[in-house]
DNA sequence: TGTTGACCTGGAGTCGACTCCAGGTGCCAT
DNA sequence: ATGGCACCTGGAGTCGACTCCAGGTCAACA
């Protein structure tokens, strides 16, 4: 079974291995294993749980949620539904700030339209102004 | 010339005194006066400085760039060009984040009515782990 | 043998935007 | 004169996700 040090995991994920030190230190990985001197000496198993870890941020979960979908891919049968649930939860957020932003985003746009077309004063503080 | 006390302002903005008091020592605000018994006296003026802080603020600015906003706000005809390079920089930032959120709205979308379709194992973990 | 360089530890610092706290003053009503 | 409330100050604490640091160990190479 191939182990790998911490500076090869970071050129395989991106981690720095500060990040690597602190996913250990706050539970979000098990205790990685240590050779006689102490060095971390990671498996397959902790590169794959380092790669959901990634894909799941990527996806706007917190560290703290993708700490329980951690617990939740260990044991899968027991865990379909909490899944669903925090997935629907994640998407109903994602699609607030979806609409909210995208809000935001016309109303820059507007405002920059109208900064470009005036001649004199500036329509963009004055719309903040006078909303 | 009518004067405000701090606990009239939490009223009229919603600003926790804690707030304003916090905007001050950062000067986003100027100095507001205070009474013999040094008490603050807002006037209009800084009312008029809180919405547009706060209606900056739903704009997604930050503090600093909402200080950079009031400053340009002082002198309007100086700014123009800054005003509109801030908003448009914020534009682009804007734009950039709706399309993050929407490619993710639309994954987690699919996930879930995979979710909903599978008899079992839970392909919303499957996912994550393989994409 | 000496010096890199990668690694280790526990703990502190960073960012932004607050929020909370202790200890104190001012003033009004009972 | 006593209680209570709104207010004051400087400073510390909070959140999440890191990032940085000092001081120490270990292995390989010139």
């Amino acid at each position: 079974m191939k182990l790998y040090r911490i500076g090869d995991i970071t050129n395989l994920t991106g981690l720095s291995a500060d990040t690597l030190r602190y996913y250990e230190k706050i539970g979000l990985l098990p205790r990685v294993s240590r050779s006689v001197s102490g060095i971390r000496q990671y498996e397959e198993r902790d590169i794959s749980r380092l790669r959901f870890i990634q894909r799941a941020q990527k996806m706007n979960f917190s560290l703290a949620e993708i700490g329980d979908l951690l617990k939740m891919r260990e044991n899968p049968q027991h865990a379909r539904d909490e899944v669903r649930q925090l997935a629907s939860d994640k998407l109903a957020e994602v699609e607030e700030r979806v609409n909210e932003l995208d809000t935001l985003r016309k109303e820059l746009q507007l405002l920059l339209n109208l900064c470009r077309a005036s001649e004199d004063g500036c329509p963009i503080i004055e719309k903040i102004d006078s909303k």
